[in-house]
DNA sequence: TAGGTTGTGCGAAACGTTTCGACTACCGTA
DNA sequence: TACGGTAGTCGAAACGTTTCGCACAACCTA
């Protein structure tokens, strides 16, 4: 591996000057550069980012933090991490995958005091996260995808569920729905703390008050046994109810399981939206369930971006929200004019 | 961020005592030692993992290439980075993310010459893969989740399809069946040289061979609607069939659909078998699909482990072959003992 | 012609490690 | 008593950069 002293040697100059050269840092007359350039192509030099960093304390590398393995990530996860690596490479910056285990405090710890990176990256962030104060505290430069109750100034990019929610209730809405169940992720596995949980029940109900139709929640199935359990619960207590949004993945395989064992269908019987969902997801659903993708891949790169934004120069603390897409599919249409009781079955 | 100088300043004697004592590269005398651990430890120092990788040559970094997103990654791939990523950190080093777009080749040469990662893991290998060869070429130590045609002594954790091949038919044979299909991978999405399709083609055929039970293959549907189509042209071809495994989820979809349009139920009237596919992409179906999982974390956990190895020591290569978890789901059971055509739709 | 300004280039220090030859006691042995 | 060996410690060099003060020439201005 050539280095910057191989390089000099080759164009009989200083390694200062090569360095200069190189980097614009200062003017050097233009044949000067020329065969400068000439030999590095030459000898195929690459600069090395290992001396580099411990000089000028700056590494261009970002740390992605996650929770490890709880119970495997979702599509929507890989997503964040393949967008933040993407933005990272073309802003000439590397991504490390840092899984925390126990003790995600000290861990971070110990990450930062190695001196490798130069900044963080933050998913799963609850509510109230001891990794974002941490952080702060330490003056440690960082970004989260998602958010904290009070973010303060911390950049950070995240779903944006009031608009996320406004536009489902109007996809609803429009198709001349009246009533909305919400089923929310299951309390269980996200304490309370997680935010999508919590952010999206409270959108849900607002967005519903804002567009004048009536609206139920409270169920929170976690699993498939819980969306059938949820769903007939629902039908008991509401039986208007012709529009459902559900969180969870599981959780709408077992209302589609209730939906069939009623002897109805969708759409005709009941819309399903299914909320926070790879579009790839709702493919493997029969009909095609119309879709609140979050963007995953948009929020890894703006959380990537904004963190090296902020390493260059700082600005005003940046902020962003990106609503879901609503991708339609087969599972939404219009109520049924006449009951749909009669077609129960015996 | 103390260094090792502030250290030897407090324990009152070198720096290279010091790192001495806290590496144990060299004797040092009980108490200085305990001196120097107890200065170090009121300090926090921590190395500095550039300096120390400029002077040794060793970073601990690795770095974890795939084709950049393509159209989206599956669970799978997430499992490859995570496992890798585990494995890695279990074992004190780092992952680096790092997606390839157009010229591999350059961009690995770039990514070595750069002097910041120790080696190299290889996702999404084909049987003729540049990128290995490019990697033995340069003498860059590297590992490949996945293996080329010919992988020599290249070190490598891959599905075992002989044994996956095997254990799927077994599970049909067990039940009854004397008829499988085998639907592979679309040759669209995965030219011919994807690995995964071509072995798995193989294998199952040998397995079925070896079983003394009927098979038929040749479809190769990527899509729903395809998977529809296939399954329409293999029942008039081949009515006898009463067991079909598919790789492709979405072909899976249409499969799923084309039963229900005739009429026939699963597992009734039709064994399904998802092949590589992820228990929870199963659980998204009704009835819940037997599956045969890939062992992602454990592949991508392989992967790192053996290029540690590696790096540190050099023995014999490493080449790992892990079979596919069968996940017996509903979608399995005994053939009908009377024909099923009397079912069919008017 | 003296003094300042600009445009170029050089050399040395520094970043925080690891490594290795050299030095000092001290001990055992001839 | 002199001599080789060893345990413990030190100092300096090296890894490949960036940075910065300084030197030198050429040019312009007064």
């Amino acid at each position: 591996m050539p280095s910057l002293r191989d390089v000099a040697e080759r164009a009989q100059v200083a390694i200062s000057t090569v360095s200069a050269a190189l980097n614009g840092t200062r003017p050097v007359a233009a044949g000067t550069k020329r065969r400068i350039e000439q030999a590095a192509a030459e000898l195929g030099y690459r600069p090395n980012l290992l001396a580099r960093g411990l000089q000028s304390k700056r590494t261009r590398i970002l740390a992605l933090l996650y929770p490890a393995p709880r119970s495997g990530f979702g599509l929507t996860e890989m997503q964040f991490a393949t967008g933040a690596a993407e933005a990272a490479r073309e802003l000439g910056h590397h991504l490390l995958l840092s899984p925390e285990h126990a003790d995600p405090i000290e861990e971070l710890r110990h990450l930062t005091g190695l001196g490798l990176v130069d900044g963080v990256l933050l998913m799963e962030v609850g509510l109230d996260d001891e990794r974002a104060a941490f952080l702060t505290a330490a003056g440690v430069p960082f970004s989260m995808i998602g958010r904290t109750r009070d973010p303060g100034s911390i950049d950070y990019a995240d779903i944006d569920f009031a608009a996320t929610a406004r536009d489902a209730v109007a996809h609803v809405a429009a198709l001349g729905h009246r009533e909305l169940a919400f089923f929310n992720l299951s309390s269980g596995a996200y304490a309370d703390g997680y935010g999508p949980a919590v952010r999206a029940g409270e959108e849900f109900a607002a967005a519903a008050r804002a567009a004048g139709i009536g609206y139920v929640d409270g169920h929170r199935p976690g699993s498939a046994e819980e969306g059938r359990e949820a769903f007939e619960r629902l039908m008991e207590a509401h039986p208007d109810v012709t529009a459902l949004a559900v969180m969870d993945d599981h959780a709408a395989v077992g209302v589609i399981a209730a939906v069939a064992a009623r002897g109805w269908r969708i759409p005709d019987d009941l819309t399903l939206l299914l909320v926070l969902s790879s579009a790839r997801v709702a493919e493997m659903f029969h009909p095609r369930l119309t879709t609140l993708e979050p963007p995953g891949t948009e929020l890894g790169r703006l959380g990537a971006r904004m963190l090296i934004d902020r390493l260059c120069g700082d600005g005003p603390p940046q902020q962003r929200l990106v609503p879901c897409r609503l991708v339609a599919g087969d599972s939404s249409a219009p109520p049924r004019t006449t009951g749909r009781e009669g077609r129960r079955r015996a």
